[in-house]
DNA sequence: CTGATTTATAAATGATAAAAAGTAAAAGAG
DNA sequence: CTCTTTTACTTTTTATCATTTATAAATCAG
């Protein structure tokens, strides 16, 4: 009963295990990944490492610069300007091409993830630390269904890559949507899964895309917060008199 | 005399001779490639062989099933319209972010296009042969033009890529423009480049939509008929008697 | 004496070759 | 004819080698 054998190849199990530890932040963006070191820290040869490195650099989550070394990507403020327009519009897609694959099991099934997702958006007033997460994966259970639906591998591939890399970004800037903006969130995946019911793709379609843009703008608003916040840092050092 | 370092890593080299290999049909569809064979073709190691067949999967032009070998893609109609229906969408994204970075050099070039395609469209008629891969080569700088003023990386990788796997489709469909065809995309590339000079944000989106639209609509029309011109084929070999 | 440039050494990546593990096909036995 | 076993071929991994680059030290010039 031990087979179980692992079906999945040692430099995909690198890649996903790399890949968890940049979106985690245990690898900080601009740090230099290398090849021996993680060939050590995870027990196996070069080539699984070298194969892992380049699965990650073809996604855009890390960049191989010949003998330079190999870096975790930095993304600024334009990087995620740019991958968010471009999300936006495939979302608009996605949510397009779902509609003539839309039974009505998903119907209910969209419906019980907006539910849901009320009573978390409510629970984080008063236990924020276990809704906080459960409001997250709800999140994106809800737009990885819509996905599904469409049955494009390649607008799925694609928005998955990208989803990596944003959610990379989310937790270097440590993004936390404010209290108006997962209400705001919420509103707007209710109207979305109302239009989807009622195969309106028009609607679907602005709705999707109003959401993603303002999602977009909330990140964009922070990240000069985020500025301020380390220029405070620099400051409290060299305090005026 | 030779200095000239080669650059670009080896597996770089692999991977674009394959890419090549693969687009021009030197590699048909479904064709297994076996690294031994390609290492000894190429003269190089199975490394640099691996490292390319890695990327070209990341792209999705190739297929890797762990030890089952790895293929060329085979893309069906299915495919190709989902393909399509996403460069729909990001070509209409990348006329609307190229607006604001455009300036009247990127107009007078856009202008100097459309006008060789013009001649070269009239030159169809009476030199076919050198005419076609001029009106392709046109036809790739203009929208190679916009996209690059998008000024947007990952929006700019994302259909390169898609690209490649289009140009992929079309060389294996001896996908051939119809004169009208040919006389429409022309009208349509005039128009989208008057609509950019104006600045008009909408109007070149609207056009460019229906243009991929349109190509969309026309390749998926041919496919039938390579269906049936391979039926012949096989037709003639078991001949009813 | 200080700073810059060059050289040498060390370390990391790129490549090769060889061994290891697994899969599919073919051959042989029941 | 079918099931099992073996064989041959494939990818995957490990280990080794070579080439390049970066860093540091030493020497020379100012």
């Amino acid at each position: 009963m031990q087979p179980m054998v692992e079906k999945r190849t040692l430099g995909d199990q690198v890649a996903q295990i790399l890949r968890e530890g940049i979106l985690t932040g245990e690898f900080e963006p601009g740090q230099r990944l290398s090849e021996p070191d993680l060939a050590n820290r995870l027990n196996v040869s070069l080539t699984p490492v070298r194969e892992a490195l380049g699965t990650l650099a073809a996604t855009g989550l890390i960049v191989r610069n010949g003998r330079q070394g190999t870096h975790v990507r930095k993304l600024d403020v334009e990087d995620i300007e740019n991958l968010l327009a471009v999300r936006e519009t495939l979302e608009v897609l996605a949510v397009r091409q779902s509609i003539p694959n839309l039974t009505e099991e998903d119907d209910g099934h969209m419906q019980y993830l907006v539910a849901e997702q009320t009573k978390a958006t409510e629970r984080v007033k008063v236990d924020l630390h276990s809704a906080l997460p459960r409001l997250s994966a709800l999140n994106d259970e809800f737009h990885e269904l819509i996905l599904a639906r469409t049955r494009n591998e390649w607008l799925i591939n694609m928005l998955a890559s990208i989803q990596d890399l944003l959610v990379f970004s989310r937790s270097r800037l440590r993004f936390n949507a404010t209290l108006e903006r997962r209400q705001a969130s919420l509103a707007e995946h209710r109207g979305i899964a109302q239009a989807l019911v009622r195969r309106d793709s028009d609607g679907a379609a602005r709705r999707m895309s109003e959401h993603v843009r303002h999602l977009k703008e909330h990140v964009i608003a922070l990240v000069p917060e985020v500025q301020d916040r380390e220029r405070q840092q620099v400051g409290s050092q060299e305090e005026p008199r």
